[in-house]
DNA sequence: GGCAATTACATCGCATGCGATTAGATCGTA
DNA sequence: TACGATCTAATCGCATGCGATGTAATTGCC
């Protein structure tokens, strides 16, 4: 039968957790952290600190307010994870001369020197799947997709 | 040209953020903790409480060495978690008879009372997207997927 | 220009995740 | 049957996420 005769309440009481797409990108997005953990435990880096060196690696300096767009990630999180990266050297961080209120961020000779490692790690990532590349970008998409519908929803 | 005619070098020299499953995924997993945020407070539970429950609604009664493979969380989440599960009433914690070793967790009637409400969250997520119920179940199983054989290689 | 509203960042508190370690129960095997 | 290996929970420490709140800079509107 398809689920589409079904009202949300059947559906709700045939639910489980192995059906759940938030469950399943909660135990995906964990499982990955786990397969860079080794790799980004040689850099000395977290997983939230890897995707603001990414985003460095990519702009060179950026302010907080960008990466708190781009991350999706509020000041309280971040405020922290960046002052952890400026004391291991990765990061300056300056207040904004046009604008007081912003700070800016940017990657030194040091935390631009992790780049081509890790860059890698991603691809590493897509080679253990055992899928193709091709279909870890469809799957990537369609993610990024439905959390941008929950996100304009919410924001 | 075809992703497939590129050296992992040349791939990760094009590496980005938004091209990245694990930040997909990273991301989509807390837009979807934050769109269930408002539902979950009425029930006074956070998203690793709710999963614990959801368990629970489906089984009744299991151990910790079973949430603990269910959830893939290790018991330095999972105990104090379900502490405060059972310090408000929802569950149970106690020794199993048969193998000392185990912890028997059983759901309360007042954790059971909260079912039907949190067994519908997933359905109202699922709608907030605007996915049709059968792509969201594809999403899913692709991720479980994709989840299953990184753990299958970490171990 | 003056001042309330807004914006950007920071601080605090609480709840995860997880590596490392410990304690107690059970298993396997000589 | 003794006893080391294994298994299950629990504890500790550190790093996120995030709600609530605070502070300083900027904007907008009269």
């Amino acid at each position: 039968m398809s689920v589409n005769s079904l009202s949300p309440e059947e559906i709700a009481e045939q639910m489980t957790l192995d059906h759940m797409i938030c469950f399943a990108a909660y135990s995906a997005s964990q499982a990955m952290n786990r397969f860079y953990r080794p790799i980004l435990d040689e850099m000395g880096l977290t997983y939230p600190q890897f995707i603001v060196m990414m985003v460095l690696w990519e702009e060179g300096q950026t302010t907080m307010k960008a990466l708190s767009d781009r991350l999706i990630l509020e000041s309280n999180t971040l405020t922290p994870l960046v002052k952890k990266l400026e004391a291991a050297g990765l990061v300056t961080r300056a207040r904004n001369r046009q604008d007081e209120r912003l700070l800016d961020i940017a990657a030194t000779e040091k935390g631009m020197a992790l780049k081509r490692r890790g860059c890698m790690a991603p691809v590493e990532l897509a080679a253990a799947t055992g899928e193709t590349l091709e279909g870890v970008i469809e799957l990537q998409q369609r993610l990024a997709n439905l959390r941008n519908k929950l996100n304009a929803k919410a924001g």
